[in-house]
RNA sequence: GGGAAGAUAGCCAAGUUGGUCAAGGCACCGGUCUGAAAAACCGGCUAUGUGGGUCCGAUUCCCACUCUUCCCA
């Protein structure tokens, strides 16, 4: 069974540059999970173009390379476009498949941010097999909460006591799920089963957990921010907005969000930045907040002088053993 | 030197015509998460400048002081 390391960890911890360093040591490639690396055009602001780092980057048109290691995983989705956790699922099971059946000489390496998807892959979580009906979100974000749960409450009495009923966004995706489940209950019990463990029994994965003081943290993202601020954040934005992508869900999220504003002139330069700064500082405790619920984390300190060689002797005893 | 305004948490900022537990936001901290996850959502957290006075009772009214900002000299 082929065993693959994961490395996870939060926003601005380091797990790209380990990852290339573990890669070049033992001839490995990357299989990216992060929910905004996928998108194409946004390559400053998601931390795919490493800003002061000294790898030499290539965007070829599949992959990317990080001195010369193979990155996969990114520019899979147009911005702006809809690209679901388990729209990464697949693709990432196919990635990996194909990828270990090319070479089985080469190993691989996950490495992310976006626990979601980690969780998926790695199967420790699995979703209903109900897929996204667009016109029923359009129909039902219109309509209040309240409305919503009494609905919901009428096609799923237990779906209505699992949601969290102050989240709107959640009660809609029941609501998706339970009006599914009237046409076709086969759902309710068949998760994506197949996909997960499809790969079970092909490969064994190992977490390895990247963390440091929040303040090292924290002063690390803020450093990120002012840097890519004057190192193509903007202009990579701005072109996303003559893209006509300015009110699309590429914009939603941390950093674009704020640079959207500061461009339309909502916010100066300062606030905008503290604001970006802030909302990494936030991301980081979240991401921290779901990595503790596993238990199967190997944690690593990124502030001791021999982190990278413990972590490397970690990796080395995971591939040994 | 004279005058005006104001002092509420780490920061911004309400309110109490005097009466149980003093809004809200930010930061910070904890948590939720089953096809939007850098999304969406929940919870916690600290305060009435100092000293007097009036009053049954003061954060609110009065006086003094300190500090801040502004104006005039």
């Amino acid at each position: 069974m082929r065993k693959i390391p994961v490395i996870l960890g939060p926003t601005s911890s380091g797990k790209t540059s380990i990852a290339v360093e573990l890669s070049k040591k033992f001839s490995g490639r990357i299989v990216s999970a992060d929910s905004r690396q996928v998108f194409k055009n946004m390559d400053v602001g998601t931390g795919k173009t490493p800003i002061g780092s000294a790898f030499e980057v290539q965007n070829l048109s599949t992959y990317w390379t990080l001195d010369d290691v193979p990155v996969f995983g990114y520019d899979l989705a147009f911005a702006g476009e809809y690209f679901s956790a388990n729209d990464y699922l697949l693709w990432a099971n196919n990635k990996l498949l194909e990828l270990s059946s090319e070479d089985p000489s080469k190993n691989l390496f996950i490495v992310g941010g976006t626990g979601f998807y980690i969780d998926l892959l790695t199967g420790r979580i699995k979703t209903a097999l109900v897929p996204p009906n667009f016109v029923l979100r359009e129909e039902l974000k219109s309509i209040s909460l309240e409305e919503l749960l009494v609905r919901l409450k009428n096609f799923s009495p237990e779906k209505y006591n699992q949601v969290d009923k102050q989240n709107k966004v959640r009660v809609m995706r029941a609501i998706e799920i339970a009006e599914n489940l009237q046409v076709d209950n086969s759902v309710l019990t068949n998760h994506t089963e197949d996909s997960a463990s499809n790969l079970e029994n092909k490969f064994e994965f190992y977490y390895i957990g990247l963390t440091g003081r929040r303040e090292v943290l924290y002063t690390r993202v803020d450093a990120w921010v002012e840097k890519v601020w004057e190192n193509g954040l903007l202009e990579e934005v701005q072109n996303l907005k003559n893209l006509g992508l300015g009110g699309s869900l590429c914009m939603k999220g941390i950093v674009y969000k704020t640079v959207n504003d500061f461009l339309d002139g909502k916010i100066v330069k300062t606030d905008a930045q503290q604001r970006i700064k802030y909302d990494l500082h936030s991301y980081i405790r979240r991401q921290q907040t779901w990595f503790k619920r596993n238990p199967d984390i190997v944690w690593f300190d990124i502030e001791e002088l021999d982190f990278f060689q413990k972590v490397t002797n970690h990796v080395q005893s995971i591939l040994d053993g």
